[in-house]
RNA sequence: GGGAUCUUGGUGAAGCUGGUUAUCACGCCACCCUGUCACGGUGGAGGCCACGGGUUCGAGCCCCGUAGAUCUCGCCA
């Protein structure tokens, strides 16, 4: 019985501290004597005989208590349960020949337990770790220590970790300086809504918390630190998504003297380099570059999964000859008409259930209706609008290359983004139902965006990507003609149907810059106290440079096959913002309110 | 801000056209078990069927509202 301070303080500290871990012991360790710590994974109890599989993070090894134990070593053996935390110290020793299991990495061996010390236990789990029943995930997150105990989580954090330190090792190889940058930094109008923090000490002011480390990598440019880079916090107060969350991890990059190709390439090289090392996966030496109205055109949006093909087609010089007035009607208002083929596939039927449900699909995107023909021998049509095409059979299909037992989905639309959007809906959902999508990793690049975007609420025209963006050379005399029409050197990065990096070539000319904020709206007044300080460095020998983004919960999210960014990250915030957790955000005291002189008025 | 789907012991699911005592698996508790590895066996505890109204002789089931969750459109340079 333990009685004095001195005494709980030795039971507590003076465990017997493991020798190895739980996932190293092979058959050439047998005879040896070992300590163990970790966790009970799974304990099967025989009465005499006693397993227990034994887990941390290296792996798990097999513990045995025999029937010859002590009385006191099977008197704690049966008080195990699942995730008690223990030492096991014993002799490893070889399983008989038919008992190894090939399924585990230490399954050669086992571990005859001498003695077993609870270090500590466990109260009832509100889910098994790595049991087969999917749990609910705001449990998982209000239990997060526990979730990430779970192998997936374990090996994806390891992912992400690995990730990192090769990209850290290449960049630092490659001349990179790492810098960090502040954290707490003025609020500018930037794309998303800031996050803000208030000034105790100027009360009423407040800090922003940075959307990307943008303003300053450009700064550590014209102090000439030419290759910088940070893996960096950014925060975004805005809708949380399955890759979206409201603070993100980022590759933030930025090099001086550098034009597009030189930024693509290094990508290009760090990520066959990441690539190799970590998933052991051969990426090609260069992406593929697709103009960004390419892309719209051919896989209706500008971040394609090229896994598959099911490519999307223009289809308004055969709807001109058609009888169908509806489409015809669009067209004439300047709208696009667009359509692809759903490729017969064996064990799938075209039921209308499932031919309603594509259109569906494509209407969240704005498409009204959407008819499709089915295709029969010698190309004979059918379906809600084969009427539409009589005499057109063969043009439309050769158009399509539509074969016998393919269906034809069609979209309409007056604005040329919504009929592109609506289709490409389409193709993605016939990409993952008809099962089309090769395994592996396909990168393109996305390149020549517009550069600016006419904000209808608003009625100004203001930066598609960011208002640091260079145009590109052949529009810069002209720009305030018709900014709708001018081209950024902008490039996204995009892998399997996400967007993974996104950069530009940067203006490092003042005047430029200035024409830019007056395009977005922005008086020189305006842009002078905003943006003042990035000007004003603009005015000391500026390098020409630029830079990218990658984001890196949503690459590791990619790597192991997850469709949420969560499974990424530690501890994420739920779709709602929230943490389960440690239920943040929270209220807090009246003291910390008045300290910075905050006052509510809430709704209601 | 809009739309879709969902909410049943600790966990995951079933629950028919509205009809007794809400079913199953995992977990939990007790006991048994000498080669398991998702061990097995016997027994047991554990539910205001999210919350609030309504329809009905009768609601887990139908209707309305509220809350929460997931996905999604907008938004996210």
């Amino acid at each position: 019985m333990i009685k004095s301070i001195t005494e709980i303080r030795e039971f507590l500290m003076n465990f017997d501290q493991r020798t190895v871990t739980c996932g190293q012991l092979r058959a050439a360790d047998a005879g040896k004597t070992v300590v163990l710590n970790g966790w009970v994974h799974r304990d099967r109890n025989h009465g005499a005989l006693h397993f227990i599989n034994l887990r941390d993070r290296y792996g798990i090894t097999q513990v045995v208590v025999d029937d010859d134990a002590s009385a006191e070593l099977q008197k704690t053996a049966s008080e195990l349960k699942m995730e008690y935390c223990i030492a096991v110290t014993g002799l490893v020793r070889l399983r008989p020949q038919n008992m190894i299991n090939s399924d585990m990495d230490t399954g050669e061996v086992e571990v005859k337990a001498e003695k077993i010390e609870i270090l500590s236990r466990c109260a009832t789990l509100p889910f098994v770790i790595d049991g087969d029943q999917v749990v609910n995930e705001d449990l998982r997150l209000k239990y997060r220590f526990l979730d990430l105990r779970s192998s997936g989580m374990q090996s994806r954090i390891r992912l992400r970790h690995e990730f990192i330190k090769a990209i850290r090792d290449y960049l630092c190889d490659e001349g990179f300086y790492e810098i960090e940058t502040p954290t707490l930094i003025r609020s500018t109008p930037e794309g998303a809504r800031d996050f803000l923090v208030p000034s105790r000490k100027y009360p009423g002011k407040f800090y922003a918390l940075p959307q990307s480390p943008q303003l300053y990598k450009q700064l550590l440019m014209v102090s000439g630190f030419d290759k910088y880079f940070q893996i960096a916090r950014c925060y975004r107060d805005e809708d949380s998504r399955g890759d979206r969350q409201l603070e993100f991890t980022q590759l933030d990059l930025e090099m001086s003297f550098v034009k597009r190709d030189d930024v693509l390439g290094l990508m290009e090289r760090l990520f066959g380099y990441v690539f190799k090392r970590v998933m052991n996966y051969e990426l090609p030496a260069h992406f593929r570059r697709i103009d960004y109205f390419d892309a719209m055109n051919t896989y209706g949006c500008d971040k394609p999964d090229l896994r598959f093909g099911c490519e999307i087609k223009d289809i308004a010089s055969v709807v001109q000859k058609s009888t169908f007035d509806a489409y015809k009607e669009i067209l004439a208002n300047k709208g696009s008409v667009k359509a692809l083929v759903a490729p017969k596939t064996e064990g799938f039927d075209f039921t209308r259930k499932y031919l309603d449900e594509v259109g569906e699909a494509a209407k969240v995107y704005g498409a009204k209706f959407v008819p499709f023909i089915k295709v029969g021998a010698n190309n004979a049509l059918s379906g809600s609008a084969a009427k539409f095409f009589v005499g057109l059979e063969a043009e439309l299909c050769s158009l399509l290359g539509a074969k016998e037992g393919d269906v034809i989905f069609m979209v309409a639309h007056e604005s040329w983004k919504k009929c592109c959007a609506s289709a490409g809906a389409i193709r993605t959902k016939l990409g993952k139902d008809l099962n089309l999508i090769r395994p592996g990793f396909e990168f393109c690049w996305i390149v020549d965006f517009p550069l600016f975007e006419y904000n209808e609420d608003e009625g100004h025209w203001e930066a598609a990507h960011h208002m640091f963006s260079m145009p590109q050379a052949k529009y810069i005399p002209t720009l305030e003609e018709n900014p709708g029409e001018v081209r950024g050197d902008l490039y996204d990065m995009v892998v399997n149907g996400y967007e993974c990096a996104s950069g530009s070539i940067r203006i490092h000319d003042i005047e430029l810059q200035k024409r830019i904020f007056r395009i977005c709206n922005f008086s020189d007044e305006e842009a002078e106290k905003k943006f003042g300080f990035l000007l004003n460095a603009f005015k000391f020998g500026p390098p020409p440079h630029g830079g990218i983004a990658p984001g890196i919960d949503r690459l590791v999210m990619i790597m192991s096959d997850q469709n949420s960014i969560r499974e990424a990250i530690a501890f994420p915030k739920n779709s709602f913002a929230v943490s389960p957790m440690d239920d943040s955000p929270n209220d807090v005291d009246q003291k910390q309110l008045d300290e910075l002189k905050i006052y509510f008025k809430l709704d209601k």
